[in-house]
RNA sequence: GGAUGGGUGGCCGAGUGGACUAAGGCGACGGUCUUGAAAACCGUUGUGUGGGAAACUGCACCGGGGGUUCGAAUCCCUCCCCAUCCGCCA
């Protein structure tokens, strides 16, 4: 969420930002709402303080008559306060719920455009394109005669978009997985496996939108909890609430988790395959940082996604996203998108967002300058390291070889055990 | 899943309806003393949000939400969390 003062003092601004952004928000009624809150919540005040008064002198009051004409004032005062309270509460929630749907303001260097269309390339990865001579296969022909995945069983079990990994693609999604953990870990990063549910309000801390006609999260019947989408939920949701020292930041963590996602309304629209499913596992990378820090920490992020795609000699571009593609909490988005022959286009295959202090704000995340009075936002950031799915889409279609064969990235060597996939 | 006990400031911990304006301790910070330090002694102490140039001051906050009452940390309802034991279980 954005500062209400800023909002209001800054209503141009927001309006044109929803505008670049593409989402339609009343932000003359915010602010018309909340002039009138500000006024009521000052009544509400006023009267709290008269009947804290009254009720303190009750205690000290001299005889039984005196008491009770004083209680009965009392009981007025109250009447009327709690008129007042309700007509504030209702005024306070239409007030929220118009707050949540105002995006965040943009990065002054994020391209202008209504969709992906207008994202901007900004360069390329170290891996040249592949040059094959012979026509490459898409990684669900691969996929099939290595016998490394098996969408039939998956949908037989659990419906379209889901699947089974089998085989190689097994060890290479763990391999996957160590390859990001010890770069990562080189880092600084602190890895975590994290829980694969969360809380509904954890998730709409995080900015997503647990219950509603178009959600991709899937909630569980009878309960608060949702199936997470990333793990970037669970990782900002662990701080949720704290307020942490100054000198403790930056914090980076990287989390496993799996991710669940129902592609509500997705369909028909590179359904194909790995690149659209249910349920993958992905390594996520998080930071919580100081203000000052969140526009070079998102660069930080970017900059470690480039090289795990380099070490995977994945071809990719990066591009930022353009202004109406940010979704709700991003200040900035870079993505990487790799290369994928079967396709013969490129495909998002990891996202990295600087959130400022958005997600803080609903999350209630603050940081503190020891001797400095009070406590401020932090910012909070988030980023693919490796989506395991998309990846191994990447893999397969770039190192595939004349007969079918796939060649295994050298990073991924030893923990794979094998230098080629072949088949079997 | 069942039973019991709990959740109070940065931490520990007292507090069963009106002096809670939350005791006391620890820590932290400042001061006195000291060449310096320690000890001792003295003082200060949270968050949010309004008003005010400031001094200062209003309101809210004792796990969350709701209720009873003139008045709730305290009583009631509900949810969450933690601990221990039992059951089940990888």
């Amino acid at each position: 969420m954005l500062d209400r003062k800023f909002i209001v003092e800054n209503a141009e601004l927001v309006k044109q930002n929803c505008k670049n952004r593409g989402i339609d928000v009343n932000v003359d009624r915010f602010v018309e709402l909340e002039s009138q809150r500000k006024t009521l919540q000052t009544e509400v005040e006023e009267l709290n303080r008269e009947a804290n008064l009254l009720s303190k002198s009750i205690g000290k009051a001299k005889d039984e008559a005196e008491r009770n004409a004083r209680k009965e004032k009392g009981r007025r005062l109250r009447e009327k306060t709690n008129q007042e309270r309700a007509e504030l509460d209702c005024l306070a929630a239409e007030l929220d719920a118009i707050h949540r749907t105002i995006p965040n303001m943009a990065h002054p260097d994020a391209p202008l455009g209504a969709d992906d269309k207008s994202n901007l390339e900004l360069f390329k990865g170290k891996t040249p394109l592949p040059e094959f001579d012979f026509k490459p296969l898409d990684h669900v022909d691969l996929a099939e005669r290595l016998d490394l995945v098996d969408f039939q069983s998956g949908a037989q079990v659990a419906g379209h978009g889901f699947y089974f990994l089998k085989n190689d693609a097994v060890l290479l999604e763990l391999a996957l997985q160590r390859y990001a953990l010890e770069v990562l870990i080189s880092e600084g990063f602190t890895p975590m496996t994290t829980p694969d549910l969360a809380r509904n309000d954890i998730l709409e801390g995080a900015g997503y939108i647990p219950r509603g006609p178009e959600t991709q999260i899937y909630s569980i019947a009878d309960t608060e909890l949702s199936l997470i989408a990333t793990a970037e939920i669970t990782l900002g949701g662990m701080l949720a609430g704290r307020t942490i020292d100054a000198e403790d930041l930056p914090i980076k963590l990287c989390g496993i988790s799996h991710c669940f996602r129902t592609e509500a309304g997705a369909h028909g629209r590179a359904t194909r395959g790995l690149f659209r499913v249910h349920q993958f596992t992905k390594v996520e990378m998080f930071a919580f940082t100081l203000p000052e820090e969140s526009d070079s920490m998102l660069e930080h992020l970017r900059d470690l996604e480039c090289r795990l795609f380099d070490g995977l000699g994945v071809p990719y571009r990066v591009v930022d996203t353009a202004t109406g593609d940010l979704g709700g909490p991003a200040w900035r988005k870079f993505d990487l998108e790799a290369w994928m022959p079967g396709r013969d286009e490129y495909g998002e295959v990891t996202s990295t967002s600087n959130c400022t202090d958005y997600q803080a704000r609903r999350l209630n995340v603050r940081y503190k300058i020891k001797g400095e009075k009070g406590t401020r936002f932090l910012h909070t950031l988030n980023g693919t390291a490796v989506a395991v799915s998309r990846a191994i889409i990447a893999i397969l279609e770039n190192h595939q070889q004349p007969d079918g064969s796939v060649v295994v990235p050298e990073v991924l060597r030893e923990m794979m055990g094998k230098e080629r996939i072949d088949c079997v």
